[in-house]
DNA sequence: CGTGTCATGTAATCAGTTACATGATTCA
DNA sequence: TGAATCATGTAACTGATTACATGACACG
């Protein structure tokens, strides 16, 4: 399985849900794929490029009044259907690199009071994302009733939240037992 | 906040548990870590020239009966500070991406049966994964009764068991929920 | 005789991030 | 005046993976 550049086809994805500027791009996935996905500038425009290269996308450039043009891109019917062909494929999944748990596990070399520390950082980082999505729930399940999409965005959502809750527990269950470790402060 | 090579620490702490050969770097991270680090050779190897040119390491070749020679490493003083230092420092967490929400994200756009498979799929990868977790933690505490690394150890293990039963209810709960679905079959 | 393990390494390739450059407009 | 937003893009860098090369030994 050689390298595969996965922001091609997020960017193919959404622009399968309408024509956008690279700048649109990015602020979708700001809004909407943040708590799973991620763009950067430098890896949009070049794509979009090459995707225009390869028949996948058109431009065209629309003026605007004040300031800087925007170059907008359509997906085409080939365009269309490689995203779907990707679609469709199977999901290989390969559990990411945790740095938390890597320091944690030569956590014998610490100090008590600094992996609580980190954990407690830690515990934070998800209690603030699982207020994040209980916000985004109620909004996406008003603004968006109806939608056929929504209740795939919600799946995604409710990943997070299932993810978040058990990390959040796992938390409270190490801070709970370092409490009865002899510590190395 | 600059590129950071991870690898380097990784091994620094590997080295930190004795002095090791890169091939014995490579099989500990398959057998303690691989849930949630990887490593691959080409990492391996330049990493750890690079890092006796930069004298956080020395090594020295170790002659073998038929065998291949097996070049081991040593941490020095210096390469144990600068992995103490990376211990301490606090640990900066990103949610990675996530290829199956991408992809979900847009199953409007796929039958449901399709993407009934790729839950059903990853629900299976997750009974696995909770199965071999739950042969280590078992496998562990009989090895390493008494090791002061042994609490840290499980931790991490308890954080994969906690993801992963998190994970098998999610999918549990959306194959239910794309039942009630209109699907597009 | 072929497969697997031990063992070290290089080459090719890329995906992806960060920082920089540019410039108009709006708003406090 | 200066920050923020809109908007597009390039350059530099590097982390990381995969595939390849080499070779001995053990085991069935």
């Amino acid at each position: 399985m050689a390298k595969v550049n996965k922001s091609r086809y997020a960017i193919l994805g959404i622009l399968s849900l309408g024509p956008k500027s690279g700048y649109d791009i990015k602020k979708m996935t700001e809004v909407s794929i943040a708590h799973f996905w991620s763009e950067s500038f430098g890896q949009i425009y070049p794509n979009l490029r090459q995707l225009e290269r390869d028949g996948l996308v058109t431009s065209r450039l629309e003026p605007q009044t004040g300031a800087r043009d925007r170059r907008v891109y359509t997906l085409t019917d080939e365009g269309e259907r490689v995203f779907q062909g990707w679609l469709r494929e199977p999901v290989d999944y390969a559990p990411p690199r945790n740095e938390l748990l890597l320091k944690l596990f030569f956590g014998d070399q610490l100090s008590g009071t600094n992996i609580q520390a980190k954990i407690a950082t830690f515990k934070r980082q998800q209690q603030t994302r699982l207020d994040t999505y209980d916000g985004l729930v109620t909004w996406l399940q008003a603004e968006f009733a109806g939608h056929p999409s929504l209740p795939y965005w919600l799946m995604t959502l409710s990943y997070g939240r299932h993810l978040t809750r058990a990390l959040l527990d796992w938390s409270e269950e190490s801070l709970a037992g370092l409490e009865h470790l002899p510590s190395s402060d």
